[in-house]
DNA sequence: GTAATAGTGTCTTTAAGACACTATTAC
DNA sequence: GTAATAGTGTCTTAAAGACACTATTAC
Protein backbone atom coordinates (compact mmCIF):
# COMPACT_ATOMS: atom_id res chain seq x y z
CA UNK A 1 0.00 0.00 0.00
CA UNK A 2 1.87 3.37 -1.15
CA UNK A 3 0.44 6.34 0.46
CA UNK A 4 1.64 9.53 -1.99
CA UNK A 5 0.25 12.47 0.51
CA UNK A 6 0.24 16.13 -1.28
CA UNK A 7 0.07 18.86 0.94
CA UNK A 8 -0.27 21.78 -0.80
CA UNK A 9 0.58 24.65 0.47
CA UNK A 10 0.09 28.48 0.04
CA UNK A 11 2.29 31.07 1.39
CA UNK A 12 -0.93 33.25 2.07
CA UNK A 13 -4.12 32.34 4.11
CA UNK A 14 -6.47 29.98 2.47
CA UNK A 15 -10.11 30.62 1.31
CA UNK A 16 -12.64 29.21 -0.21
CA UNK A 17 -14.32 30.81 -3.09
CA UNK A 18 -17.99 30.80 -4.28
CA UNK A 19 -20.41 31.89 -6.39
CA UNK A 20 -24.25 32.56 -5.19
CA UNK A 21 -26.60 34.28 -7.98
CA UNK A 22 -29.76 36.02 -7.41
CA UNK A 23 -31.91 35.01 -10.30
CA UNK A 24 -34.68 37.15 -10.66
CA UNK A 25 -37.39 36.61 -13.11
CA UNK A 26 -41.22 37.52 -13.12
CA UNK A 27 -43.63 34.55 -13.12
CA UNK A 28 -47.38 35.57 -13.74
CA UNK A 29 -46.67 39.41 -12.94
CA UNK A 30 -44.82 38.64 -9.71
CA UNK A 31 -41.27 38.92 -9.44
CA UNK A 32 -39.67 35.65 -8.58
CA UNK A 33 -35.90 34.62 -7.14
CA UNK A 34 -34.48 30.90 -7.38
CA UNK A 35 -34.02 29.27 -4.56
CA UNK A 36 -32.69 25.26 -4.35
CA UNK A 37 -33.19 23.03 -1.26
CA UNK A 38 -29.75 22.19 -0.07
CA UNK A 39 -29.36 18.46 0.03
CA UNK A 40 -25.55 18.55 0.84
CA UNK A 41 -23.12 19.04 3.83
CA UNK A 42 -24.25 22.22 5.78
CA UNK A 43 -27.53 23.52 6.03
CA UNK A 44 -29.15 20.24 4.86
CA UNK A 45 -32.71 20.74 4.00
CA UNK A 46 -32.62 24.66 4.06
CA UNK A 47 -33.43 26.89 0.93
CA UNK A 48 -30.58 28.85 -0.35
CA UNK A 49 -29.53 30.82 -3.70
CA UNK A 50 -27.74 28.71 -6.14
CA UNK A 51 -24.32 28.34 -6.25
CA UNK A 52 -21.09 26.77 -5.56
CA UNK A 53 -17.29 26.82 -5.50
CA UNK A 54 -15.22 28.23 -7.90
CA UNK A 55 -12.50 25.98 -9.74
CA UNK A 56 -9.02 26.31 -9.84
CA UNK A 57 -8.78 27.33 -13.41
CA UNK A 58 -12.19 28.89 -13.92
CA UNK A 59 -13.23 32.91 -14.10
CA UNK A 60 -15.71 34.18 -11.68
CA UNK A 61 -18.34 35.06 -13.92
CA UNK A 62 -17.97 31.24 -15.73
CA UNK A 63 -18.73 30.13 -12.10
CA UNK A 64 -21.75 31.51 -11.88
CA UNK A 65 -22.73 30.23 -15.71
CA UNK A 66 -21.76 26.73 -14.47
CA UNK A 67 -23.54 26.95 -11.26
CA UNK A 68 -26.67 28.51 -13.29
CA UNK A 69 -26.53 25.58 -15.85
CA UNK A 70 -26.30 22.67 -13.05
CA UNK A 71 -28.18 23.77 -10.61
CA UNK A 72 -31.24 25.46 -12.71
CA UNK A 73 -30.41 24.34 -16.55
CA UNK A 74 -30.31 28.04 -17.21
CA UNK A 75 -27.53 28.91 -19.91
CA UNK A 76 -25.44 32.17 -20.83
CA UNK A 77 -28.12 33.15 -23.40
CA UNK A 78 -30.98 33.08 -20.63
CA UNK A 79 -30.46 35.68 -18.12
CA UNK A 80 -28.10 39.16 -18.37
CA UNK A 81 -25.60 39.05 -15.48
CA UNK A 82 -23.70 41.40 -13.73
CA UNK A 83 -21.94 40.91 -10.59
CA UNK A 84 -23.50 42.03 -7.26
CA UNK A 85 -20.49 42.03 -4.65
CA UNK A 86 -18.70 39.86 -2.34
CA UNK A 87 -19.72 38.59 1.56
CA UNK A 88 -16.88 37.38 3.39
CA UNK A 89 -17.30 37.73 7.14
CA UNK A 90 -15.55 35.55 9.02
CA UNK A 91 -18.24 32.76 10.10
CA UNK A 92 -20.44 33.44 7.52
CA UNK A 93 -20.13 29.64 6.50
CA UNK A 94 -20.22 27.24 9.31
CA UNK A 95 -17.70 25.23 7.71
CA UNK A 96 -14.13 25.51 8.64
CA UNK A 97 -12.49 26.60 5.66
CA UNK A 98 -13.52 30.37 5.06
CA UNK A 99 -15.61 31.01 2.37
CA UNK A 100 -15.63 34.34 0.42
CA UNK A 101 -19.17 34.24 -1.78
CA UNK A 102 -18.90 36.66 -4.82
CA UNK A 103 -22.43 36.82 -5.35
CA UNK A 104 -24.39 37.74 -9.14
CA UNK A 105 -27.50 39.42 -10.25
CA UNK A 106 -29.11 37.09 -12.87
CA UNK A 107 -32.05 38.71 -15.03
CA UNK A 108 -34.32 36.73 -17.34
CA UNK A 109 -37.36 36.27 -19.01
CA UNK A 110 -39.48 33.05 -19.18
CA UNK A 111 -36.99 30.89 -17.41
CA UNK A 112 -37.31 27.08 -17.59
CA UNK A 113 -39.18 25.36 -14.74
CA UNK A 114 -36.25 24.37 -12.72
CA UNK A 115 -34.96 20.71 -12.55
CA UNK A 116 -32.61 20.32 -9.83
CA UNK A 117 -29.11 18.29 -10.34
CA UNK A 118 -26.09 17.56 -8.44
CA UNK A 119 -26.36 20.00 -6.19
CA UNK A 120 -29.68 20.23 -5.44
CA UNK A 121 -32.54 17.90 -4.39
CA UNK A 122 -35.15 20.66 -5.76
CA UNK A 123 -35.14 23.85 -7.14
CA UNK A 124 -38.33 26.39 -7.13
CA UNK A 125 -39.03 29.64 -8.55
CA UNK A 126 -40.87 31.72 -5.94
CA UNK A 127 -41.94 35.03 -5.31
CA UNK A 128 -39.06 37.19 -3.09
CA UNK A 129 -41.62 38.24 -0.53
CA UNK A 130 -42.09 34.77 0.22
CA UNK A 131 -38.02 33.82 -0.41
CA UNK A 132 -37.74 35.56 2.61
CA UNK A 133 -39.99 34.25 4.92
CA UNK A 134 -37.73 30.88 4.33
CA UNK A 135 -34.82 31.60 6.48
CA UNK A 136 -32.81 30.98 3.94
CA UNK A 137 -29.13 29.01 4.34
CA UNK A 138 -25.76 31.03 5.42
CA UNK A 139 -26.05 35.19 5.02
CA UNK A 140 -28.55 34.62 1.58
CA UNK A 141 -31.08 36.56 2.96
CA UNK A 142 -28.39 39.70 2.90
CA UNK A 143 -27.66 38.65 -0.56
CA UNK A 144 -31.23 38.61 -1.75
CA UNK A 145 -31.89 41.77 -0.09
CA UNK A 146 -28.95 43.39 -1.90
CA UNK A 147 -29.66 41.92 -4.91
CA UNK A 148 -33.31 43.01 -5.12
CA UNK A 149 -32.44 46.47 -4.38
CA UNK A 150 -29.72 46.70 -7.28
CA UNK A 151 -32.04 45.52 -9.71
CA UNK A 152 -34.94 47.94 -7.96
CA UNK A 153 -32.67 50.85 -8.57
CA UNK A 154 -30.88 49.83 -11.81
CA UNK A 155 -34.70 49.98 -13.37
CA UNK A 156 -34.72 53.60 -12.47
CA UNK A 157 -31.41 54.53 -14.42
CA UNK A 158 -30.29 52.01 -16.99
CA UNK A 159 -32.16 50.17 -19.87
CA UNK A 160 -32.06 46.62 -17.74
CA UNK A 161 -35.58 46.22 -17.77
CA UNK A 162 -35.54 44.84 -20.83
CA UNK A 163 -33.36 41.85 -19.88
CA UNK A 164 -36.68 40.43 -18.01
CA UNK A 165 -38.32 40.40 -21.46
CA UNK A 166 -38.39 38.31 -24.41
CA UNK A 167 -36.31 39.78 -27.02
CA UNK A 168 -39.45 41.26 -28.34
CA UNK A 169 -41.79 42.54 -25.99
CA UNK A 170 -44.41 44.86 -26.04
CA UNK A 171 -44.94 48.20 -23.94
CA UNK A 172 -47.51 47.16 -21.31
CA UNK A 173 -44.90 44.24 -21.00
CA UNK A 174 -41.89 46.07 -20.19
CA UNK A 175 -44.40 47.94 -17.97
CA UNK A 176 -45.00 45.06 -15.98
CA UNK A 177 -41.77 44.64 -15.28
CA UNK A 178 -41.27 47.77 -13.34
CA UNK A 179 -44.51 47.33 -11.66
CA UNK A 180 -43.48 43.73 -10.46
CA UNK A 181 -39.83 44.88 -9.49
CA UNK A 182 -41.10 48.06 -8.02
CA UNK A 183 -44.38 46.33 -6.51
CA UNK A 184 -46.20 49.78 -7.43
CA UNK A 185 -48.29 50.65 -10.16
CA UNK A 186 -47.05 52.59 -12.85
CA UNK A 187 -49.38 55.25 -14.73
CA UNK A 188 -49.65 54.18 -18.54
CA UNK A 189 -49.47 57.05 -20.48
CA UNK A 190 -46.55 58.58 -18.15
CA UNK A 191 -44.21 55.58 -18.79
CA UNK A 192 -45.10 54.84 -22.91
CA UNK A 193 -44.15 58.44 -23.04
CA UNK A 194 -40.82 58.11 -21.36
CA UNK A 195 -39.97 54.76 -22.63
CA UNK A 196 -40.72 56.06 -26.25
CA UNK A 197 -38.96 59.98 -25.50
CA UNK A 198 -35.52 58.23 -23.87
CA UNK A 199 -33.25 57.89 -26.74
CA UNK A 200 -32.04 54.21 -27.44
CA UNK A 201 -34.16 52.40 -25.12
CA UNK A 202 -36.58 50.46 -27.53
CA UNK A 203 -37.10 50.05 -30.99
CA UNK A 204 -40.96 49.69 -32.69
CA UNK A 205 -40.24 46.64 -35.12
CA UNK A 206 -43.23 47.61 -36.99
CA UNK A 207 -44.88 44.25 -35.77
CA UNK A 208 -48.10 43.74 -33.78
CA UNK A 209 -48.95 40.99 -31.75
CA UNK A 210 -53.05 40.16 -31.00
CA UNK A 211 -54.18 39.19 -28.19
CA UNK A 212 -57.64 39.12 -26.19
CA UNK A 213 -58.16 43.13 -26.95
CA UNK A 214 -56.27 45.68 -29.53
CA UNK A 215 -52.76 44.43 -31.01
CA UNK A 216 -50.06 45.52 -29.07
CA UNK A 217 -46.85 47.16 -30.97
CA UNK A 218 -43.85 45.09 -30.83
CA UNK A 219 -40.72 46.59 -29.88
CA UNK A 220 -36.96 45.35 -29.52
CA UNK A 221 -34.38 46.38 -26.96
CA UNK A 222 -32.26 49.66 -28.59
CA UNK A 223 -28.95 49.97 -28.15
CA UNK A 224 -28.78 52.06 -25.30
CA UNK A 225 -27.42 50.93 -21.62
CA UNK A 226 -27.85 53.85 -19.45
CA UNK A 227 -31.47 55.50 -19.24
CA UNK A 228 -31.35 59.38 -19.89
CA UNK A 229 -33.79 61.15 -18.61
CA UNK A 230 -34.27 58.21 -15.83
CA UNK A 231 -37.37 56.72 -14.55
CA UNK A 232 -37.48 57.31 -11.00
CA UNK A 233 -39.50 55.75 -8.59
CA UNK A 234 -41.62 57.68 -6.20
CA UNK B 1 -3.06 -2.07 -5.53
CA UNK B 2 -2.28 1.76 -4.98
CA UNK B 3 -3.82 4.11 -2.93
CA UNK B 4 -3.07 7.65 -4.14
CA UNK B 5 -3.94 10.05 -0.43
CA UNK B 6 -4.12 13.40 -1.62
CA UNK B 7 -4.25 15.74 1.23
CA UNK B 8 -5.30 19.33 0.85
CA UNK B 9 -5.19 22.02 3.43
CA UNK B 10 -9.19 22.57 2.21
CA UNK B 11 -11.58 20.18 0.50
CA UNK B 12 -11.99 23.11 -1.74
CA UNK B 13 -9.96 24.70 -4.53
CA UNK B 14 -7.94 27.25 -2.83
CA UNK B 15 -7.79 30.99 -3.25
CA UNK B 16 -6.02 33.83 -2.22
CA UNK B 17 -7.95 36.75 -1.24
CA UNK B 18 -6.49 40.59 -1.34
CA UNK B 19 -8.17 43.87 -0.64
CA UNK B 20 -7.39 46.54 -3.05
CA UNK B 21 -8.44 50.37 -2.47
CA UNK B 22 -8.93 53.14 -4.58
CA UNK B 23 -8.16 56.00 -2.20
CA UNK B 24 -10.15 59.09 -3.97
CA UNK B 25 -9.44 62.56 -2.22
CA UNK B 26 -8.93 66.41 -3.67
CA UNK B 27 -5.77 68.00 -3.38
CA UNK B 28 -5.68 71.78 -5.10
CA UNK B 29 -8.90 70.80 -6.40
CA UNK B 30 -7.28 68.12 -8.70
CA UNK B 31 -9.20 64.40 -8.25
CA UNK B 32 -6.26 62.33 -6.71
CA UNK B 33 -5.42 58.91 -6.30
CA UNK B 34 -3.23 57.41 -3.99
CA UNK B 35 -0.50 55.18 -5.62
CA UNK B 36 2.22 52.86 -3.93
CA UNK B 37 5.04 52.08 -5.40
CA UNK B 38 5.80 48.44 -4.94
CA UNK B 39 8.85 46.92 -3.12
CA UNK B 40 8.21 43.28 -2.52
CA UNK B 41 7.25 40.04 -5.09
CA UNK B 42 6.17 40.89 -8.41
CA UNK B 43 5.92 43.91 -10.41
CA UNK B 44 8.74 45.42 -8.18
CA UNK B 45 9.05 49.23 -8.81
CA UNK B 46 5.50 49.05 -10.58
CA UNK B 47 2.97 51.64 -8.84
CA UNK B 48 -0.32 50.26 -7.66
CA UNK B 49 -3.28 50.47 -5.53
CA UNK B 50 -2.68 50.34 -2.09
CA UNK B 51 -3.68 47.08 -0.74
CA UNK B 52 -2.81 43.50 0.10
CA UNK B 53 -3.51 39.98 1.69
CA UNK B 54 -6.90 39.44 3.70
CA UNK B 55 -5.89 37.52 7.11
CA UNK B 56 -7.59 34.26 7.98
CA UNK B 57 -9.48 36.01 10.70
CA UNK B 58 -10.20 39.26 9.62
CA UNK B 59 -13.49 40.71 7.73
CA UNK B 60 -12.78 41.55 4.17
CA UNK B 61 -13.36 45.38 4.99
CA UNK B 62 -11.06 45.23 8.45
CA UNK B 63 -8.50 43.90 5.92
CA UNK B 64 -9.08 47.20 4.03
CA UNK B 65 -8.79 49.21 6.88
CA UNK B 66 -5.83 47.69 8.06
CA UNK B 67 -4.25 48.05 4.65
CA UNK B 68 -4.84 51.88 4.42
CA UNK B 69 -3.72 52.16 7.76
CA UNK B 70 -0.64 50.41 7.21
CA UNK B 71 0.16 51.36 3.75
CA UNK B 72 -0.69 54.95 4.21
CA UNK B 73 -1.49 56.33 7.94
CA UNK B 74 -5.04 56.73 6.88
CA UNK B 75 -7.82 55.32 9.81
CA UNK B 76 -11.69 54.27 9.74
CA UNK B 77 -12.41 58.09 10.66
CA UNK B 78 -10.60 59.58 7.61
CA UNK B 79 -12.56 58.04 4.60
CA UNK B 80 -15.75 56.62 3.64
CA UNK B 81 -15.01 53.34 2.44
CA UNK B 82 -17.19 51.28 0.44
CA UNK B 83 -17.52 47.70 -1.40
CA UNK B 84 -16.10 48.29 -5.16
CA UNK B 85 -16.26 44.81 -6.82
CA UNK B 86 -14.44 41.50 -7.07
CA UNK B 87 -11.58 41.08 -9.60
CA UNK B 88 -10.70 37.21 -9.52
CA UNK B 89 -9.32 36.26 -13.61
CA UNK B 90 -7.20 33.14 -13.62
CA UNK B 91 -4.04 34.75 -13.97
CA UNK B 92 -4.22 38.78 -12.90
CA UNK B 93 -1.75 37.78 -11.04
CA UNK B 94 1.58 36.32 -12.10
CA UNK B 95 2.02 34.10 -8.62
CA UNK B 96 1.64 30.57 -8.74
CA UNK B 97 -1.73 31.39 -6.41
CA UNK B 98 -5.24 31.82 -7.82
CA UNK B 99 -5.66 35.37 -5.97
CA UNK B 100 -9.55 36.91 -5.98
CA UNK B 101 -9.09 41.14 -4.72
CA UNK B 102 -12.03 42.80 -3.22
CA UNK B 103 -11.70 46.33 -4.45
CA UNK B 104 -13.15 48.84 -1.95
CA UNK B 105 -13.83 52.94 -3.21
CA UNK B 106 -12.26 55.01 -0.48
CA UNK B 107 -13.54 58.60 -0.10
CA UNK B 108 -11.82 61.15 2.05
CA UNK B 109 -11.39 65.33 2.75
CA UNK B 110 -7.78 66.26 3.11
CA UNK B 111 -5.84 63.23 3.59
CA UNK B 112 -2.68 63.00 4.91
CA UNK B 113 0.31 63.13 2.62
CA UNK B 114 1.37 59.57 2.61
CA UNK B 115 4.16 57.89 5.02
CA UNK B 116 4.73 53.93 3.29
CA UNK B 117 5.55 50.94 5.66
CA UNK B 118 5.69 47.97 5.46
CA UNK B 119 4.59 46.68 1.97
CA UNK B 120 5.75 49.50 -0.20
CA UNK B 121 8.78 51.70 -0.61
CA UNK B 122 6.67 55.37 -1.44
CA UNK B 123 3.26 55.88 -1.51
CA UNK B 124 1.88 58.85 -3.71
CA UNK B 125 -1.51 61.07 -4.29
CA UNK B 126 -1.36 61.42 -7.93
CA UNK B 127 -3.89 63.28 -10.01
CA UNK B 128 -5.90 60.31 -11.39
CA UNK B 129 -5.37 61.28 -15.43
CA UNK B 130 -1.45 60.60 -14.23
CA UNK B 131 -2.60 57.93 -12.74
CA UNK B 132 -3.60 56.10 -15.96
CA UNK B 133 -0.22 56.25 -17.61
CA UNK B 134 1.66 54.70 -15.09
CA UNK B 135 0.83 51.58 -16.15
CA UNK B 136 -0.35 50.54 -13.25
CA UNK B 137 0.45 46.79 -11.51
CA UNK B 138 -2.09 43.85 -12.01
CA UNK B 139 -5.36 45.11 -13.42
CA UNK B 140 -5.16 48.08 -10.86
CA UNK B 141 -6.06 50.40 -14.49
CA UNK B 142 -9.50 48.58 -14.32
CA UNK B 143 -10.00 48.89 -10.90
CA UNK B 144 -9.23 52.49 -11.05
CA UNK B 145 -11.40 52.73 -13.78
CA UNK B 146 -13.92 51.10 -12.31
CA UNK B 147 -13.99 53.19 -9.23
CA UNK B 148 -13.79 56.49 -10.71
CA UNK B 149 -17.17 55.57 -12.79
CA UNK B 150 -18.71 54.27 -9.52
CA UNK B 151 -17.84 57.82 -7.59
CA UNK B 152 -19.14 59.78 -10.49
CA UNK B 153 -22.29 58.39 -10.95
CA UNK B 154 -22.93 57.91 -6.73
CA UNK B 155 -22.08 61.84 -6.80
CA UNK B 156 -25.18 62.48 -9.06
CA UNK B 157 -27.58 59.81 -6.98
CA UNK B 158 -26.42 60.42 -3.40
CA UNK B 159 -24.69 62.79 -0.99
CA UNK B 160 -21.72 60.92 -1.25
CA UNK B 161 -19.89 64.22 -2.07
CA UNK B 162 -19.74 65.51 1.53
CA UNK B 163 -17.24 62.80 2.14
CA UNK B 164 -14.61 64.87 0.08
CA UNK B 165 -14.89 67.55 2.54
CA UNK B 166 -14.61 68.27 6.56
CA UNK B 167 -17.21 67.74 8.85
CA UNK B 168 -18.19 71.31 7.98
CA UNK B 169 -17.83 73.26 4.40
CA UNK B 170 -19.28 75.63 2.44
CA UNK B 171 -21.33 75.07 -0.80
CA UNK B 172 -18.40 76.56 -3.19
CA UNK B 173 -16.25 73.40 -1.59
CA UNK B 174 -18.69 71.11 -2.41
CA UNK B 175 -19.23 72.53 -5.85
CA UNK B 176 -15.66 72.18 -6.01
CA UNK B 177 -15.72 68.02 -5.35
CA UNK B 178 -18.26 67.82 -8.09
CA UNK B 179 -16.47 69.78 -10.11
CA UNK B 180 -12.99 68.07 -9.84
CA UNK B 181 -14.48 64.47 -9.72
CA UNK B 182 -16.58 65.05 -12.82
CA UNK B 183 -14.13 67.36 -14.24
CA UNK B 184 -16.62 69.68 -15.36
CA UNK B 185 -17.65 73.74 -14.61
CA UNK B 186 -20.88 73.72 -12.34
CA UNK B 187 -22.79 76.66 -12.09
CA UNK B 188 -22.61 78.43 -9.41
CA UNK B 189 -26.40 79.33 -8.96
CA UNK B 190 -27.82 75.95 -9.92
CA UNK B 191 -25.94 74.13 -7.69
CA UNK B 192 -27.12 76.09 -5.09
CA UNK B 193 -30.58 76.06 -5.49
CA UNK B 194 -30.40 72.41 -5.94
CA UNK B 195 -28.48 71.49 -3.09
CA UNK B 196 -30.21 73.43 -0.21
CA UNK B 197 -33.70 72.34 -2.03
CA UNK B 198 -32.48 68.74 -2.06
CA UNK B 199 -33.96 67.37 1.45
CA UNK B 200 -31.45 66.58 4.05
CA UNK B 201 -28.20 66.94 1.79
CA UNK B 202 -26.93 69.72 3.97
CA UNK B 203 -27.59 72.02 7.24
CA UNK B 204 -26.80 75.53 7.73
CA UNK B 205 -24.72 75.83 10.96
CA UNK B 206 -25.20 79.13 11.17
CA UNK B 207 -21.90 79.80 11.18
CA UNK B 208 -19.52 81.38 8.49
CA UNK B 209 -16.06 81.59 7.58
CA UNK B 210 -13.99 84.96 6.43
CA UNK B 211 -11.60 84.15 3.49
CA UNK B 212 -10.57 86.61 0.74
CA UNK B 213 -13.77 87.94 -0.07
CA UNK B 214 -17.55 87.57 1.15
CA UNK B 215 -17.66 85.13 4.23
CA UNK B 216 -19.26 81.72 3.28
CA UNK B 217 -22.12 80.07 5.27
CA UNK B 218 -20.73 76.84 6.87
CA UNK B 219 -23.22 73.43 6.59
CA UNK B 220 -22.43 70.16 7.61
CA UNK B 221 -24.01 66.90 6.36
CA UNK B 222 -27.73 66.11 6.50
CA UNK B 223 -28.78 62.59 7.32
CA UNK B 224 -30.23 62.01 4.07
CA UNK B 225 -28.11 59.47 1.79
CA UNK B 226 -29.91 59.25 -1.50
CA UNK B 227 -30.25 62.62 -3.02
CA UNK B 228 -34.11 63.51 -4.65
CA UNK B 229 -33.92 64.89 -7.00
CA UNK B 230 -30.83 63.74 -8.43
CA UNK B 231 -27.98 66.20 -9.57
CA UNK B 232 -27.27 65.00 -12.70
CA UNK B 233 -24.28 65.13 -15.28
CA UNK B 234 -24.95 67.02 -18.41
C1' DG C 1 -72.62 44.26 -28.79
C1' DT C 2 -69.53 43.33 -25.16
C1' DA C 3 -65.41 42.57 -22.89
C1' DA C 4 -60.67 42.97 -23.06
C1' DT C 5 -56.61 45.30 -23.89
C1' DA C 6 -53.57 49.00 -26.17
C1' DG C 7 -52.81 53.48 -26.96
C1' DT C 8 -52.83 58.41 -26.58
C1' DG C 9 -53.47 64.08 -25.29
C1' DT C 10 -53.74 68.00 -22.09
C1' DC C 11 -53.07 70.55 -18.15
C1' DT C 12 -50.49 71.69 -14.04
C1' DT C 13 -46.47 71.45 -11.38
C1' DT C 14 -41.71 70.82 -10.73
C1' DA C 15 -37.05 70.97 -11.93
C1' DA C 16 -33.33 72.07 -15.18
C1' DG C 17 -30.61 75.17 -17.67
C1' DA C 18 -29.02 79.57 -19.03
C1' DC C 19 -27.61 83.80 -17.59
C1' DA C 20 -25.20 88.61 -14.56
C1' DC C 21 -25.42 91.18 -10.96
C1' DT C 22 -25.05 92.46 -5.80
C1' DA C 23 -22.95 91.56 -1.08
C1' DT C 24 -19.21 91.28 1.98
C1' DT C 25 -14.88 91.13 3.22
C1' DA C 26 -9.29 91.82 3.45
C1' DC C 27 -6.03 94.50 1.93
C1' DG D 1 -10.86 101.71 -3.78
C1' DT D 2 -9.77 97.26 -5.48
C1' DA D 3 -9.60 92.52 -5.77
C1' DA D 4 -11.43 88.43 -4.26
C1' DT D 5 -15.01 85.46 -3.23
C1' DA D 6 -20.00 84.23 -1.85
C1' DG D 7 -24.51 84.51 -2.81
C1' DT D 8 -28.79 85.13 -5.23
C1' DG D 9 -33.29 85.89 -8.90
C1' DT D 10 -35.67 85.42 -13.35
C1' DC D 11 -36.85 83.61 -17.52
C1' DT D 12 -37.27 79.75 -20.62
C1' DT D 13 -37.48 74.98 -21.47
C1' DA D 14 -37.96 70.15 -20.25
C1' DA D 15 -39.91 66.61 -17.75
C1' DA D 16 -43.02 64.70 -14.17
C1' DG D 17 -47.40 63.75 -12.49
C1' DA D 18 -52.27 63.57 -12.64
C1' DC D 19 -56.02 62.35 -15.20
C1' DA D 20 -60.08 59.62 -18.92
C1' DC D 21 -61.14 58.69 -23.12
C1' DT D 22 -60.69 56.37 -27.90
C1' DA D 23 -59.03 52.39 -30.87
C1' DT D 24 -58.91 47.74 -32.09
C1' DT D 25 -59.66 43.33 -31.66
C1' DA D 26 -61.90 38.36 -30.29
C1' DC D 27 -65.80 36.46 -29.05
Amino acid sequence: MYAVIVTYSSQFPIFAVAADIVVLTLRDAKLCVLLIRRSSSVFTGRWALPGGFVRINESLEDAAYRELREEAGIGPDDVRLEQLRSYGDPGRDPRPERVVSVAWLALGSELPEPTADTDADRAEWVPVDEAFERELAFDHAQILHDGLERARSKLEYTTIATAFCDPTFTLPQLRRVYEAVWDTSVDARNFQRKVVSADGFVEDTGEVIHGRGRPAKIYRAGPARSLYPPIMRR
